[in-house]
Parts: structure tokens; C-alpha cells; sequence
DNA sequence: CTATTTCAAGACCGATTGGTTCATATATCG
DNA sequence: CGATATATGAACCAATCGGTCTTGAAATAG
């Protein structure tokens, strides 16, 4: 094995702040604003970072917002990947992956809604980095869902006449519209409720 | 009977433009670039206006978005009287209902979304009266899907264990959420296929 | 006719937008 | 130490924002 390449540490004086947790602050004000009503200043509050060393890390508003996009994507796709872990039974994955849903959903937290849905509402179609992202996830997404339903067919869990890859569009769109709906604050029972129905409509 | 109040007519020069024509001219611009994104001159350039007209008979930019989003409203439900009339074969209704969505979230119909979703995600939350219509949309708006799964009960058309105020929370998540992920504008063969899945579980 | 009203066009307003630059302080290296 | 690199924060920029106001033409009523 080689040695270690000589890492020649840089001379001045280092990055005195979190690159990643300036994305994150950054992200929940473009979460809880979306794209256009949110300003440099409230960037700025929100990463506490001057104007200067937040256009030197990240160039501009655009390209933080495509970041601070990602990482929630990330976030989201990570959750899914444990909620619906194959090693998991599928229809406990499941319930599990909604019920997240009902508590995103809920009262307050349903208020802030979903940067990924607001985006796609805001943004779509008319940026193209934009349509990328929304456009994988909500494949990715699908691919998953439609990965557990599979398994809980072969489990025999399925109801009858169920077909995973179509569920799995129905799902995904059902629990997108829980986001939009969730944003006028229905109270938790309701929602569990009627995630409750809804899956009642596909299993065994 | 009393005779007619003299309807002293104004002396000046009468309106020369369309009022509501101007309003319906401002719901497109909404309606495809969302409430921040749009400017007063694109404001200008679709209603054909002066800014000293506009601001005369809408006040300022936030009303005349009020009367916008009415209209939009107005406009839908109007659709769902006549898609999910009572007189009508209950499920025929909700077939052509659905119909409808699969028409507005294909494709590039798709791409356009919907005013109302897209206001929820940008305005909801920090608008009340944005706040008061959208929730008050959602209520009407279910309350006519009941009313139809109401119907379709009483004639044995729905499935074993369907409960029609429950099946119309989930239907009305359904179908907006297909105006979410209709911004990644599926083919319309794959948007039909969903609702038919979708209807599928609820109708005997 | 005059009085009245509405129209378009554009000048104008202060505030804010996203973005750049620069001087200065500070921290870490060889 | 001196060289290097990064931080800050304010000054500055042109452009645009939503909104007001004025001007002058046009159209109707009495």
C-alpha cells in the first residue's frame, strides 16, 4: 500500500462554521417559506452567516436551495429505507411508513407541510434541476412502496385482486395528498382514521 | 308593489372592460406561476389593464388574488354539482369525476397543477384568508364525495366494509395527490390505470 | 355645451430583491 | 515571525417589488 498522500492542510484560518448544519437551518427556512418568499435575510438569520461567507460556500440562493432539497430528499428516502426495511414484515413496514404520515400530517406539524410538495407546486416545470429531483423521488419512493406491497403479497397479505406496482402509485399519491390536505390541520384521529381505512382497502 | 328606485345612472365614461373576464385573466397568471412568483406586469399583461385601473377595481394585489382563488373555487365545484349530480348513477358519477382528474394530471395538462393545491403549499398557514377558503374547499369538497358514496351504499354498489365519510377523506387525498405527482407529468395510460386501481377497491 | 367618470400610459415612490466587493480581524500554518 | 486563508459586516449595486399619482384622451349624462 501507498503511503498517505502528504494532505496538505490548508495554511489560513479554517471554516469556523458546519457546512452541513448551515444546509440544514437553511432548509427549514425553505421549508417553512418556500422558494420565493424566503430572502437572503432570513438565510442569513436562519445560518447566522454573513452575506459574504454564505456566497462563498454556496454560491447563491438557487444552488443553497438545491442543496438544502437534497438533504431533505435524503432525509426522507433514509426514513423510508428503514420504515419499509425488507428484513422487516412488510405490512408492519407498512403501517409504520404511514403512520409517520399521520404524524407529519397532524395539527401543527401539518401546518409546516412538506418541502418536497410545495417545491414541486412552486417550482416545477419551470426549473430543471427542480423536475430532476421531484421527478426521482417520487420514483424512488414508489420503487419502495411497491417492494414492501410485493413482499406482503408473496406473504399472502395482500387483499385480493391487489397488484403491487398499481398500489404503490395509489399509495404514493394518497399519502402525497395527506400532505396537502394535512396543511388545513385535521386533527391526529382523523388522519390515523383514515389511513386506517385506506389500508384497509389493500390487505388481507 | 313599489316602483322602481331611480337607478341614477353614473355620468362618466362607463367600465369598458370585463370585470370578471379581467379576474378569470389573473386566475391563468396565478394559477401557473403561483402568488409570490407572479408580478404586477404579468398581472398587467393578462388582464390588459392599466395599473391605475387595476388597483382601482381590485384594490391591490393580494385582493385581486382573493377573487382569483374564488373563482377558481367557484369554477370547481361547480364542476363536482354537475360530475357527482344526485340525480345521476352514483358511481357513474365518481367515474367521470375521476375522469376529470386523469384529464387535468396528465401529460402537460399535468405540468400546469392546480391553484388551489399550489396555494395551500405556498399561502396556507400564513394567510388567513387564504386559510379560511382552502379548508372550507376541502370540506365542500368531500362533502359532495360523500354524498355520492352515500349513494352508491344505499344501491349496493360499494365494496364489503366501505364507509362512505371515511372513503371520502381517502378519496379526496387520492385526488390530490395525483395533482401533486401529475407535476412529473405521467402519460395519461399510466394516470387512468391508478384511478381505475383506485376505484376498483372501493366499488363492488 | 359642461360635468363627470373611466381609461391607458407612464412617471414616480420607498423598500426590498439577489448579488458583489472590500476593508478588517482572526486563526492556523511553515 | 510572515504567509495564507477564512471569517465578518457593512457599503454598495442595479433591478425589481408593490403601490400611488398625474396627465390627457375618451365616452357618457344632463
Amino acid at each position: 500500500m501507498r503511503h498517505q498522500s502528504p494532505v496538505q492542510l490548508p495554511r489560513g484560518r479554517p471554516r469556523g462554521f458546519d457546512v452541513e448544519a448551515a444546509v440544514e437551518r437553511a432548509m427549514d427556512v425553505f421549508w417553512s417559506r418556500g422558494y420565493h418568499a424566503t430572502a437572503l435575510p432570513d438565510l442569513l438569520r436562519a445560518t447566522k452567516l454573513s452575506r459574504g461567507s454564505l456566497y462563498a460556500a454556496f454560491g447563491d440562493k438557487h444552488s443553497l436551495f438545491l442543496r438544502a432539497l437534497d438533504r431533505y430528499i435524503a432525509i426522507a428516502l433514509t426514513r423510508m429505507d428503514i420504515e419499509l426495511d425488507h428484513r422487516r414484515e412488510p405490512v408492519d413496514g407498512l403501517r409504520a411508513y404511514l403512520a409517520g404520515y399521520v404524524d407529519r400530517n397532524s395539527g401543527a406539524n401539518g401546518r409546516r407541510g412538506c418541502l418536497l410538495v410545495a417545491t414541486a407546486m412552486e417550482l416545477a416545470g419551470r426549473d430543471a434541476d427542480v423536475d430532476r429531483r421531484i421527478g426521482s423521488f417520487f420514483k424512488a419512493m414508489e420503487a419502495r412502496v411497491a417492494g414492501a406491497l410485493s413482499r406482503a403479497k408473496a406473504a399472502g397479505k395482500l387483499a385480493d385482486g391487489v397488484e403491487p406496482s398499481s398500489a404503490a402509485r395509489i399509495l404514493v399519491c394518497f399519502v402525497e395528498g395527506l400532505r396537502v390536505v394535512g396543511k388545513t390541520a385535521p386533527t391526529r384521529i382523523i388522519s390515523q382514521a383514515t389511513v386506517d381505512a385506506f389500508l384497509d382497502r389493500f390487505i388481507r
